[in-house]
DNA sequence: GACTGTAATGTGATATTGTTTCATCCTATC
DNA sequence: GATAGGATGAAACAATATCACATTACAGTC
């Protein structure tokens, strides 16, 4: 059971960030057995730097850390250690911002999940979306759609940068 | 007034194109005249070869497309157009293709907009999504975050595609 | 007509993101 | 220990996007 913290939508800069890592090793430890997929040692390097933080990290930046870590990957291999977090459901792409980052809400099902990304402190978090996505629905078989993806993302400001004002929680924190 | 035709969602490739075009034109002159920004022979080149199907369009492939008529122009001025269009509202990014659609369907106001991409024809289309786009702002007010911009896409399959079993419409049709 | 300020465009280089191809390496199983 | 399949490595390439700076177009003003 995560505590009460890491269900934060958008956690402080403050928090103690090593329980929400371990906490989303942890899930997707489980969701790889179950689906009888491998959390290899690649793919949980690779997990530990998506899910280091809140934000969304882009592929190049992965490469990056580990590269300063003495892991120098080529972008191949980041892209499917990627790959398959993305197949077992422990991370996810910010369309927006071509990144990826880690599920911290231990949310169960379909993904119905709509994102909220700050654009001043880059905080990414999931919030439920079942009403959306049930209007989604809706919408798409007005259109004879039938759909196969969805995307809802919004960009913003989180509750923190609101009351900071303009740019004062910039970047560093997890 | 743009015929009954250009207001179909996914239009057939039979359709008259040429309306659809001229109708996009036309609104792109009158957005940018109430904007008082200028429509000038670049970007109306650019608008006409992303307005020129209902497909999404890359950046290069308009500098492609371009080009194939003689006029090769530099990335960057393409993308200059492109924000341009943008921001007149003429045209919509569809982000989970990183790639350029013409707003067709003359909508008013704030892009309330939900982008519907099929994944075998290419075809895009938007519907009206104000329910969609209210329950947003309500999961968004619940995360005390305040939203600047909402990216609402699906992907899946349009109403020919589904009728035509697989892939019988691929491609080429505007 | 010359001057000035601003928006638009051109040029070349470069950054960022993602994929293809083919070879190699584990590892579980027989 | 053979071998089959998934996972990884390496190099090149392809696609998408931006930076820095020079130049041009044009409207307003003197």
């Amino acid at each position: 059971m995560p505590s009460r913290e890491t269900a934060n939508l958008f956690p402080p800069p403050s928090h103690n960030h090593l329980i929400c890592l371990h906490a989303a090793v942890d899930r997707a430890e489980r969701a790889f057995q179950v689906q009888g997929l491998k959390l290899t040692a690649l793919r949980r390097k690779v997990l530990q730097e998506i899910a280091g933080s809140h934000h969304a990290v882009g592929a190049y930046d992965i490469i990056d850390r580990l590269a300063r870590k003495g892991d120098r990957l080529a972008p191949i291999s980041v892209y499917r250690a990627i790959d398959a977090l993305l197949a077992a459901g422990v991370v996810h792409r910010l369309e927006s911002r071509n990144a990826f980052f880690a599920c911290h809400t231990s949310h169960t099902g379909a993904g119905n999940q709509v994102i909220l990304a700050c654009e001043t402190c880059g905080l990414v978090a999931e919030v439920n979306g079942d009403a959306i996505f049930q209007s989604l629905a809706k919408a798409a078989e007005g259109a004879d759609f039938k759909p196969q993806r969805r995307v809802v993302e919004m960009t913003g400001l989180c509750k923190h940068c609101q009351a900071d004002g303009t740019e004062a929680v910039a970047g560093i924190g997890a």
